[in-house]
DNA sequence: AGCTTATACCTAGATGCCGATGTATATCGA
DNA sequence: TCGATATACATCGGCATCTAGGTATAAGCT
């Protein structure tokens, strides 16, 4: 996921790490710090795998940066990621969100389309949180009112997600 | 977050092994499947640390269950784990949402009442995903509608979530 | 001149998770 | 009776991540 986002931000423009450190804090980090001792492992990894190159140049204000480029088979290997997304990329929230974030590079609405509709079948089965046996509990019957709050907050998320990829599919369908 | 949904489930019951991965994928696992591989060594540890003891019992319909009972120690454990909820337990939603799982278990209002509040917290403070610069970027502005829908959908669930917390912590002060 | 802060990058060790694979038992339908 | 399926537990290799440290430069303040 963090190389995802690695992927997608250099897909835009050349960055040093450090600023690449602060997009990536930005678009999860809020939710989830990345460490330096995640950051520069991973940018090394896309290195080797011939996904980016570095050019050193003087800093602005500090010490030499490493100025990250894709290089073209990087390019294809985002949109290989965006259009074979993982099933854990389209249901787990964090993951997805990164998706969401660089799925504009696909330059394809029906690819797109293709990868929205992944995630509306997930929202579309029926799943709980809780069980009663094999009966899923419903919000009112949680049983005390913090589990009331996770079958709540899910419902309106999941609620306000499904009304977006509507609108958003209708659009990109009329396009194609 | 694993070990803390399995302590939370063994405090209402002793359950044995495939028990708890049914309810572990339940709870967390339609969003991000929980493995065999990670299941059991937890276990282990949990063991191995004191806070959960297991006896052999003839399986139902199969192999023989390894049926698990938290000790006081692990009860313990479970309450200062909810109490003491790291910073990303209270920011990432999945581990958020296993600690709302089982704050029921704290049986203090006060101290549940507390940890929603280092939430609130957390809601209220301003982020975005992305900037433009030290501006961060609206759903309107976003530039495309993906990352509009990442905005839009955010908001949705931070109101929601906002409100239930308003309330709960309402009847929690009220009960105190 | 010395201190702090922000910038900028890196490594080592530990740990938790995943995927693959293995073992075994009981039930049920063909 | 044979295979498929669900139950039930376990290990191993590999890998991404976190924690905790380290190095170095430039700017700004006192």
């Amino acid at each position: 996921m963090l190389e995802l986002a690695i992927l997608g931000f250099l897909y835009e423009q050349p960055l040093h790490g450090y600023d690449l450190k602060r997009r990536v804090a930005h678009l999860t980090g809020h939710v989830r710090p990345i460490a330096d001792g995640t950051l520069y492992p991973a940018i090394k990894r896309l290195e080797r795998s011939g996904w980016l190159e570095r050019q050193t140049e003087p800093g602005s204000r500090a010490a030499p940066r490493h100025m990250l480029t894709l290089t073209s088979a990087g390019r294809e290997e985002l949109l290989r990621r965006l259009r074979e997304a993982g099933e854990t990329d389209i249901s787990d929230e964090n993951r997805w969100f990164t998706v969401l974030a660089f799925l504009r590079h696909l330059a394809d609405s029906v690819a797109q389309a293709e990868v929205l509709r992944r995630r509306q079948a997930f929202l579309t089965q029926p799943s709980s949180f809780f069980y009663e046996g094999a009966q899923p509990l419903r919000a009112e019957e949680a049983g005390d009112p913090f589990r009331e709050g996770i079958l709540t907050i899910a419902r309106a998320t999941s609620e306000a997600e499904s009304r977006w990829l509507d609108a958003t599919l209708a659009r990109l369908d009329a396009e194609a």
